[in-house]
DNA sequence: TACTTTTTATACCAATTGGTATATTATAAA
DNA sequence: TTTATAATATACCAATTGGTATAAAAAGTA
């Protein structure tokens, strides 16, 4: 019950975090993370039963990141183009995001993941599913307030926003150009405003 | 100078370039290879050298085939709005593909090398930025052709063109759903459409 | 402060890692 | 068919892998 174990705990996590997703989960090991963390192998499994589950937990910190910093951004938005708007001016500063969280926590996990249907892939499609849904329920919201035309099909719109946003970061990243953040966001703004938005 | 080990190894290229593709070149061992292609490690050390350039030479023989499918169904269009529909085209029914392949190579190989200067990371960049100046080149001599219009920013769009496609093949592939190639490349349609189009 | 419990360090484990030297087999030229 | 050569298989290597039992140290409690 004493709280030294949590505070390694969460210690761990941040140090390890980048890691993981830089290297991705084969290609860290555990001596990379004794080495980040700077403590021995005793400290980290006391706290984590195995590789895979610190590897779980440490892609929750950083999405939880990514998900709580977008919420905060989010909700002090009213009009729901607004808050559409937010998922873009988040984007285009992602770039000063990444170099904290080593990558983009659902790309890196979501392509090392790919196929394989481990407790790590299944967390990285539950927090992919949640951004949709937010992004789903924001634009059918829109709809009900009439900001957004009626016509307009949220889920598949969801889809396409969450695509435009992953495809920029993978191609900033992959090539250390924060162009591709920009355009891409211009792509998702054009989108919102010529294509969703309701002029009544 | 036999013919028998250039078989040999394009033989070992087939079976190995998908089992790269799909786990990363550290979740890929040297037992994995060996498995895959029925050969012994002699077998595979006597046509390459190490791992790391097996590695290299597979992801080139997965991105030869993107490349020339794709370089085959521009050929065959004769306006610069038709070819880059070609791009569309051909993602759209990209879920066929991978499979064979393993997954996206310029996807999978990108996030795997990303941020570490290795000759695979090297290489992946230099097929995405071949890709984007063939975009490029379409673009610019559209607007010569006065099919697209003059103020376009060919490069700008090349890069807004790429990541909807990658993110487009990442939410397909991460989350298992086709529809995200469609949507995506409804979004790509569009913008050839609305966008580039020079409606003289 | 003394004692108990929790937390961390050390030393070790079998299995697997990428890679190599050498023996064996298949191939091609004569 | 014999022979030289090229290609593949076998057996091995040191180093590293994820993980564990246990000893040492730190923290909480009385």
């Amino acid at each position: 019950m004493s709280g030294k174990a949590e505070r390694t705990t969460q210690f761990i996590l941040e140090k390890v975090a980048p890691v993981f997703n830089k290297n991705g989960y084969a290609g860290t090991s555990m001596a990379d993370i004794t080495s980040a963390t700077g403590l021995t192998k005793g400290a980290v499994y006391g706290n984590f039963e195995n590789k895979e589950i610190l590897a779980v937990e440490a892609f929750k910190h950083n999405a939880k990141f990514v998900k709580e910093t977008l919420a905060s951004l989010i909700r002090n938005e009213v009009s729901m183009l607004d808050k559409l708007s937010a998922f873009s001016k988040f984007y285009r500063s992602y770039d000063t995001i990444i170099p904290k969280l080593g990558g983009c926590p659902i790309l890196n996990v979501g392509v090392d993941t790919n196929h394989n249907d481990t407790p790590l892939g299944r967390e990285v499609q539950k927090v992919m599913i949640n951004l949709l849904s937010d992004l789903e329920r924001i634009i059918e919201k829109g709809k009900i307030l009439k900001e957004i035309k009626p016509k307009i099909n949220a889920s598949s719109y969801a889809r396409k926003i969450f695509s435009i946003i992953e495809g920029s970061v993978f191609m900033a990243s992959a090539l250390k150009d924060n162009r591709y953040l920009q355009d891409g966001m211009d792509v998702l703004d054009t989108i919102i405003h010529s294509e969703l938005k309701n002029y009544k």
